[in-house]
DNA sequence: CCTCGGCTGTTCACTAATGCACACGTCCGT
DNA sequence: ACGGACGTGTGCATTAGTGAACAGCCGAGG
């Protein structure tokens, strides 16, 4: 009997869907992994065989550069696939995942990938729609980091990272994340992003005392972005 | 019925198909609108309808900030989907699309879109196609910006630029663009955009003596990428 | 116990980038 | 022919961001 409260209705307006329980019962993901926290799921230059879903915990997407530096491209959570590159002929990798926490991933391969998509419409939703979102999120990305200071970045980030996971949830509050990764988000260094939480503090928009599961006042904060 | 030796395997592994010929037979594109060079195709903020397919010409995708400043996120070439936003319930646009050279575009209706996306498995292995691709290409976008410097990035627009429309094509020439246009592609000011343009030319990199349809030279040029 | 490693707080010299300003050319339509 | 719009060339004062260093804090583990 699968449950049907877990089918929770997608933010696109197309059908809700529990990939996992289909993927799972129709025995098209051959392989469902667990990682612990910071256990790495791929690596930049792996080959690209499989498209993963995650089906509970946090997955992190990041990218190093010829000198080394990290990028962190993107954070996702239960429902998100990732690894779909390898659907556009990517023979490779081009960036690391890593589990931010305990994670349940399911696999999928390529070829059973490109069939599902043909034979199952609720699949094809789930993924179209998943593309489009995250299509949506990283042109955001990429606009703020046009358009906005590492400051304001910074307050976009906070407060998108507090309504982590859910669009409605009024959690004001920041996962566990080091400043070091924050820095890799928002594309600037760490002493800058020091900088900010306790000048963001000081003034009241963020209850911090050097942890980072901190406590953000969006409405407070969002000030920043607006000027 | 289709040929099934058509199947044969595109860049992507998704077989060919023209979406333009199957648009306009089936009499699902509503309407096929042409536009001159400098067109405005939508606008951000208006209401959110149609797909959007280019047939032939260029489309440039942008977004002004609150404070007035432009930034440049996509130019398009024949092939390509845009607007596709609504599809996630957007229910505006989130930027503006411009025609820069004459370019004919279809319309598809989103509803009209789904179904499509449902019924023919060549839409929607096109559709599937375009969203990967554009999603590699703006995340790369988004790590050029999270890792180089300004001189870096407009050496990568312009490689990029040249090889416009065709991957092969050993085009190296960069088509008609303004500094102005190429600094709201790379998040930068004009300024900025002239000074290195005249540095490249001094270095031999490209080939400029002031009006933008420039000649390139890939290799010297993708050297300043590497260090 | 104490050291080690990971994370945060803070400073500072240095560089990259911005935002103007003004000059010069060319194309275009009245 | 003229003015104006537009695009380019260039210099410069000011600001934002970097990178590297050093110190403190705390929890894990020998």
């Amino acid at each position: 009997m699968k449950p049907r409260k877990s089918s929770r209705p997608g933010a696109t307006g197309i059908p809700a869907f529990n990939a996992q329980t289909f993927l799972e019962s129709s025995g098209i993901a051959k392989t469902i992994v667990e990682y612990g926290r910071g256990e790495t799921i791929f690596r930049q230059g792996d080959a690209c065989e499989d498209v993963m879903y995650v089906q509970s915990g946090g997955v992190k997407l990041s990218v190093v550069s010829k000198t080394g530096r990290e990028a962190v491209v993107a954070m996702l959570g239960p429902g998100d696939f990732f690894g779909e590159g390898c659907l556009a002929g990517q023979a490779v990798r081009m960036g690391s995942a890593t589990a931010i926490t305990p994670s349940v991933i399911l696999l999928v391969a390529k070829a059973k990938m490109v069939r599902l998509l043909h034979k199952q419409h609720a699949m094809s939703d789930r993924f179209i729609s998943h593309m489009l979102s995250r299509n949506i999120r990283i042109e955001e990305d990429l606009i703020d980091q046009l358009f906005n200071s590492s400051e304001k970045r910074l307050a976009r980030t906070l407060l998108l990272l507090a309504r982590y996971g859910k669009q409605d949830k009024p959690a004001r509050v920041v996962p566990r994340i080091s400043q070091e990764t924050l820095a890799e988000m928002i594309g600037t260094t760490r002493s800058r992003v020091n900088f900010f939480l306790n000048k963001f503090k000081k003034l009241g928009f963020i209850e911090y005392n050097g942890d980072i599961p901190l406590k953000i006042n969006s409405s407070l904060l969002s000030v920043v972005l607006h000027d």
